[in-house]
DNA sequence: ATCGCCTGTGTAATCGATTCCACGAGGAGG
DNA sequence: CCTCCTCGTGGAATCGATTACACAGGCGAT
C-alpha cells in the first residue's frame, strides 16, 4: 500500500508538502496541490490512519459499550449514536458487554489501548475498578442510559417517573389493583429507579408493592419467563406484570403463554422500553417509550464537547406512555371493532 | 498516559527489554521480567495498540460491514461474529450501510484506512468499485450471506433453496394456489436468489409466478407496506405474500392489519429470516430460519484462514423452514386448542 | 542598494512501539 | 589458556504520518 513517502516522490516534492497539500495548510503553491493530487490519484494513495493518530494522538473514534446488543432498544442507541457520530467527523467502535460485567471490562480495556477520543458507556455493573479509573484518568466518558454515582461523568439518559405514573394511572383506570413488577439487576441504576418510580406511583394510590410482587430479572427474556413464573404460582397472583424492559417482557408473555393464559383477560402485561415488534405481538404491548435517538444523539454531542474542550452538559429527556391492548380495554381510538 | 519509555526508566532497563518481557520472548532474565512486571503494575502501563499497529503492520482487528444494524437477523449475525473473533484474539469494527450504498463505500473506507487486517461485507449493492478493487488489491475479505459475482472472495451463506420448497410444499398442502413475493432489491444476491427460489419452487407445482405477483422492495419494513398494499389492490390479490425478508413481513403485516384483514384466515404470511419475535407476533410467523450463529462463526474462521495464510473456503449452511401459524392450519404439535 | 518580510518548500525530530544487530559476560571444549 | 557459543541486554533503525524550524527567493519600503 502506497505511503505519503510514494507521493512525494511520485509528485516531486517533499512528504512535507505533500502532508500539506492533504491538510489544506494555506502556504502551499497551487502548482504544488495539483502535482500532489495527481500523484494521490494515480497511486490510489489513501493516508493511514494508524500513523496519523500516532502523531497526532487522536483517532477521531469513539467507543461505545453497550449492555445487549440483541436488545432492539440499545440497537436503536447504537445506530444513532454512530449517525450522530458521523456527522461530527468521527467514528464509532461498538462494543457488546452481553450484560456481562467481565465482557464489559474487556471492551473497555481494548476501546482504551485503541486510545479511542471518548467513551460512551452504558454499564452493566456498579463499575469495575477499571472504569473507575478511566473516568477518573481523564478519559472523556460519558453515560448513557445507565449510570454510576459517585463519578463525575455527564449522564444522558431518559425520566420514566412521570410516564410510569401515566402507566400505574391508566391500569388503575382499568381496574387493577394487584401489580406485580419484574426489575432489572439492582447494580445498575434502571434496574433499580424503575422500581422506585412504580412503587411512588402506587403509594399515590395507597397500592403497596409486596416482595412477592417484585421479582429480581436481568434485563434478558429467560430471567422474564422465570419470574413470571414465581408469580402465577402464588396463592394470590399479580393482575398486572410489568417489566423492566422489552426482552423480560418478552418472556413474561411466553410465560404465560404457556400456561394457557391470555393477555390481558387472564393478566396484564406492561414494558419498559417501547420497541417497534411491540404493535404486531399478540396483543400489542403497552410500553413505556424512551426518546432513544435523542438520546444517543444527545450522549454523542456531550461526549463530543467534553473531547473538544467545551464543557459538557448531562441531559434528561422525558419518556412517555404508548397504550396498547395488554393491559385491557384498548384505547379510544382504536376501538373499531369491540 | 504512561509509555514504554517510562517502565523502561522505572524499572531501570531499556526499552527494548521491556518490550520483550510484554511479548514473552525467550530471552529474558527472571530478574528483568519481575523488575518490569513491577513497573508496569506501579505505573497501570498499557500498551498503545496503535503505535504496535504501526510497526507490526497489524491491527488484529477485523471490518464487518452490515446492511442493517436494526434487521434482528444482522445485530445476531454481528454478535456471533464479534464472539468467535475474540475467541481467536479479534476485535471487531461494525459499519452499518443502512441499506444505502453510499454509507457502504464510507465504512468501507474509513476500514480500509484504519488498516483493519481483514474485511466482513454483506454486500447492499453489486459492488461499488472501492470494494472491488480492494478484493482485487489483497485485502483480506470474504463474503457473508450476500456476495458479488465475479470477485475471487470466499463466500459463507445460507442455502433457502430446499427451505423454500418445503415452504412452497406446506404452502400448497394448505390449498394455496395463487402465490406472491416481496423480493428485495435485485442488486443483491439474497434479493435474486429468492425470488429464483421461489418461482423454481412454484413450477414443480406448475404454479406460475406472474408479474404481478413479485413485487420490489428493499428490505425494509415500508417497501413491505407499500408492495402488499399493490397486492391487495389486485382484482384477484394473492392468497399468500411471501416476503424476502424479515422487516418486509412486518411492513406486509401492518399493510393487511390496516384494511381489516386477518392473518391467515384471509391472506397467509411467510417470511425469510426467522426471528425470536416471530414467536410472539400475532399470528406467529412461519419462516425460513438461517443457521444465523453458524454463519457468522464459519465466516470469521474463513477471514482468519486467510490473514493467517491458510486457504479460506466457502461455506453454504442450509436455512430450514419454522412452520407456525401465519399461513393456514397450526402445525399437528400445536393443535392442543384446535 | 539594503533590509525585512512573506511565501513556499525541505530537513529532521517526533509519536510508541518492535526488532535487528552488536556486545559483554560466562561456560564448555580443545 | 584460548576459542567459540549462548544468553541477556542495550542502541538504534523503522513503521507513516505531522510539524517546528531553517532557508531561499521575491518583493516592497526606505
Amino acid at each position: 500500500m502506497a505511503s505519503i513517502k510514494d507521493v512525494a516522490a511520485e509528485a516531486g516534492l517533499s512528504v512535507a508538502t505533500v502532508s500539506r497539500v492533504l491538510n489544506d495548510h494555506p502556504s502551499v503553491s497551487e502548482e504544488a496541490r495539483t502535482r500532489v493530487l495527481a500523484a494521490v490519484a494515480t497511486l490510489g494513495y489513501r493516508p493511514n490512519a494508524v500513523a496519523r493518530s500516532l502523531r497526532t494522538d487522536q483517532t477521531r473514534t469513539l467507543g461505545l459499550v453497550i449492555s445487549d446488543v440483541l436488545n432492539p432498544y440499545f440497537t436503536e442507541l447504537a445506530r444513532s449514536v454512530e449517525e450522530e457520530a458521523r456527522a461530527l467527523g468521527y467514528s464509532v467502535i461498538i462494543g457488546n458487554a452481553d450484560e456481562r460485567p467481565d465482557l464489559q471490562d474487556h471492551h473497555v480495556r481494548t476501546l482504551l489501548d485503541r486510545r479511542i477520543d471518548g467513551l460512551l458507556v452504558s454499564p452493566t455493573d456498579g463499575g469495575s475498578p477499571l472504569m473507575l479509573d478511566a473516568a477518573r484518568g481523564g478519559t472523556p466518558m460519558v453515560f448513557v442510559d445507565r449510570w454510576i454515582r459517585g463519578v463525575d461523568v455527564p449522564v444522558v439518559r431518559a425520566d420514566g417517573q412521570s410516564a410510569v405514573q401515566d402507566l400505574v394511572a391508566h391500569l388503575h383506570g382499568l381496574g387493577h389493583r394487584r401489580l406485580a413488577i419484574i426489575a432489572g439487576p439492582a447494580a445498575t441504576t434502571t434496574g433499580r429507579e424503575r422500581v422506585d418510580a412504580f412503587r411512588a406511583a402506587l403509594a399515590a394510590y395507597g397500592i403497596p408493592l409486596p416482595d412477592a410482587y417484585t421479582g429480581q430479572g436481568d434485563f434478558q427474556a429467560e430471567s422474564g419467563r422465570r419470574v413470571t413464573e414465581g408469580f402465577l404460582d402464588l396463592p394470590e397472583p399479580p393482575e398486572v406484570v410489568f417489566a423492566a424492559d422489552n426482552l423480560m417482557a418478552l418472556g413474561a408473555l411466553d410465560a404465560i403463554r404457556a400456561r394457557g393464559l391470555r393477555v390481558p383477560d387472564d393478566i396484564a402485561l406492561a414494558a419498559f422500553d417501547d420497541i417497534p415488534w411491540f404493535v404486531h405481538t399478540d396483543p400489542p404491548i403497552t410500553a413505556v417509550a424512551q426518546p432513544t435517538g435523542a438520546l444517543g444523539r444527545a450522549a454523542v454531542r456531550a461526549l463530543v464537547d467534553r473531547i473538544e474542550g467545551r464543557t459538557p452538559r448531562s441531559v434528561t429527556l422525558p419518556a412517555r406512555l404508548v397504550v396498547r391492548r395488554s393491559c385491557g380495554e384498548p384505547p379510544a381510538t382504536n376501538r373499531s371493532k369491540p
